[in-house]
RNA sequence: UCCAGAGUAGCUCAAUGGUAGAGCAGCCGGCUGUUAACCGGCGGGUUACAGGUUCGAGUCCUGUCUCUGGAGCCA
């Protein structure tokens, strides 16, 4: 039976006759014997077999190049040389799949643009396979952070009717040809559908139903946007709390940050070496200091404030009433307060028609968090439960409310308040690991152009 | 979409307007319980594409394409 390399590596005596299967890193050649270096993705490290040239499998040595896969049976013993405590004493090797001389991956490092060019292969190289196993690691982290805590875990669907969540440019979904305007009523849905930009109105739904809920799934936007924060499919985390206001919103949000900090130390130690050493030398640092430092809180009209007084020239000025620019984000966040930083109350005129309205009547309860780095990871509000003031909030920001029929109807039968809040997945590892392309979390990334693969 | 920068060997990069080079990878040989092994030799190019200036263009100009960084939109 195989043996998993990262359970080999962490045997405490010598283990005769186990199996190892993998996909060669290097070979090293020897009088008599070689070196070759086997990784099977379970872990960062490989495992060094010792081949000697007269055991059966070694007459395809010279095929056992970097790329190649084998299956190799041997004796785990403690190696002689300094380097590596373990070393695997091959009886039998077996030439699984050649790689030649095409192979694109070398043993020397690549750039990560070269690298995005084959991602089909990437994974197999020590950045992109220490990567996707963070990614996997955390995805589990947010499961266990929400199911201990009694969320239930909601699919809300991909394929929406509904074209006006006001969350950005959306994939029209189609089974027509020819022109899909002229009469979308013959639509397989009988309308115009979409992929969805957020899970958050169904997620209200089934929350004013099971209490606290969470979506974790693929979230899309057709966006014509190039930068590296940014990918036109994406993953989502998306809680909704009914019975909640926004104090104990923005207490989630920064018990879910620290969290999964804690869950990247805990859970990817390895891995996280090789982020601080080749990818980003301040990410554990980074990491510690959301863990540790208190998270702070301030008021829109505070931060306004603070900004106004900054005594520093921001490229784009400080407007009260306006959006936070990324450069005013992060002044607060990693001059100002040195801390991750949650602004609430924003204005009304610049969020979304689902916010709750406070009393002030011109700040809605909003809130983002800031971390130092990235900027907003978290953007979040308590949502308008009264009828008739969400109603007043779809004329306010020029929507139908036929529209919203559903939607409004939560509020008509049983209203409760509620908040939530959402963050995309990809974000969150590039914070965790500091890998600064989202291109470079995502296996298989779609952006404007690119769906090769 | 806007602004800036960059495209040279399989990869990473050099090359005052004057004969396109190195390291790595590959191939051949050597050495060695090796550690992204080491040593010697060999092959490897329509300098992204199209046009222009010039005696002469990888280098200067124009256009196109692609990539990267920043911005906007946002998560």
């Amino acid at each position: 039976m195989r043996t998993l390399i990262k359970h080999l590596l962490a045997a405490k005596e010598p283990r005769a006759g186990v199996l190892v299967q993998g996909w060669v890193r290097t070979r090293r050649d020897a009088k008599g014997f070689s070196f070759v270096e086997v990784n099977d993705g379970s872990c960062l490290a490989h495992v060094q077999v010792v081949v000697d040239a007269t055991i059966p499998g070694a007459e395809h040595l010279a095929e056992v190049t970097t790329g190649a896969s084998v299956s190799v049976v041997g004796d785990l013993v403690p190696s002689p040389a300094a380097g590596q405590q373990w070393e695997l004493r091959a009886t039998r090797l077996e030439l699984v799949g050649p790689a030649d001389a095409t192979y694109p991956l070398q043993k020397k490092g690549h750039s990560l643009e070269f690298l995005r060019t084959i991602a089909h292969l990437r994974p197999r190289s020590n950045l992109f396979g220490a990567v996707f196993r963070t990614r996997s690691r955390l995805a589990h982290a947010v499961h266990r952070f929400f199911q201990e805590r009694d969320f239930v875990y909601v699919h809300t669907p991909i394929i929406t009717t509904s074209d006006c969540e006001g969350a950005g440019e959306m994939f029209r979904v189609t089974t027509l040809r020819g022109d899909i305007d002229r009469a979308p009523e013959r639509d397989f849905f009988g309308r115009r559908a979409y992929l969805t930009v957020s899970g958050q109105l169904e997620a209200e739904a089934l929350a004013c139903a099971l209490s606290n809920v969470y979506t974790f799934g693929p979230t899309f936007r057709a966006e014509n946007s190039n930068t590296a924060r940014h990918a036109a499919e994406f993953w989502m985390i998306e809680p909704e709390m009914a019975f909640c206001d926004l104090a104990a919103d923005m207490d989630l949000a920064e018990t879910f940050i620290k969290a999964m900090a804690r869950a990247m130390w805990e859970d990817c130690a390895e891995d996280l070496g090789l982020f601080e050493k080749f990818v980003d030398r301040e990410v554990r640092r980074r990491l510690e200091f959301v863990v540790e430092r208190p998270f702070q809180r301030v008021p829109y009209a505070e931060a306004v404030e603070i900004l106004q007084r900054a005594g520093r020239s921001f490229e784009f000025p400080v407007e009260p009433g306006a959006h936070l620019q990324s450069e005013h984000e992060r002044y607060l966040t990693e001059e100002h307060f040195r801390a991750p930083v949650t602004v609430f109350n924003y204005p009304r005129a610049i969020k979304p028609f689902y916010m709750r309205l406070n009393e002030d009547g011109r700040t809605v309860a909003a809130m983002d968090l800031l971390v130092p780095g990235i900027g907003e990871v978290i953007g979040g509000s308590q949502r308008e439960e009264r009828l008739d003031q969400l109603l007043d909030n779809l004329r306010f920001h020029h929507l139908e409310p036929a529209d919203y029929a559903w939607y409004v109807d939560l509020r008509r039968y049983g209203t409760v308040p509620h908040a939530g809040f959402g963050l995309g997945f990809e974000r969150l590892l590039m914070f965790l690991t500091g890998v600064g392309n989202i291109r470079d979390v995502i296996p298989f990334a779609r952006t404007p152009g690119h769906a090769e693969f």
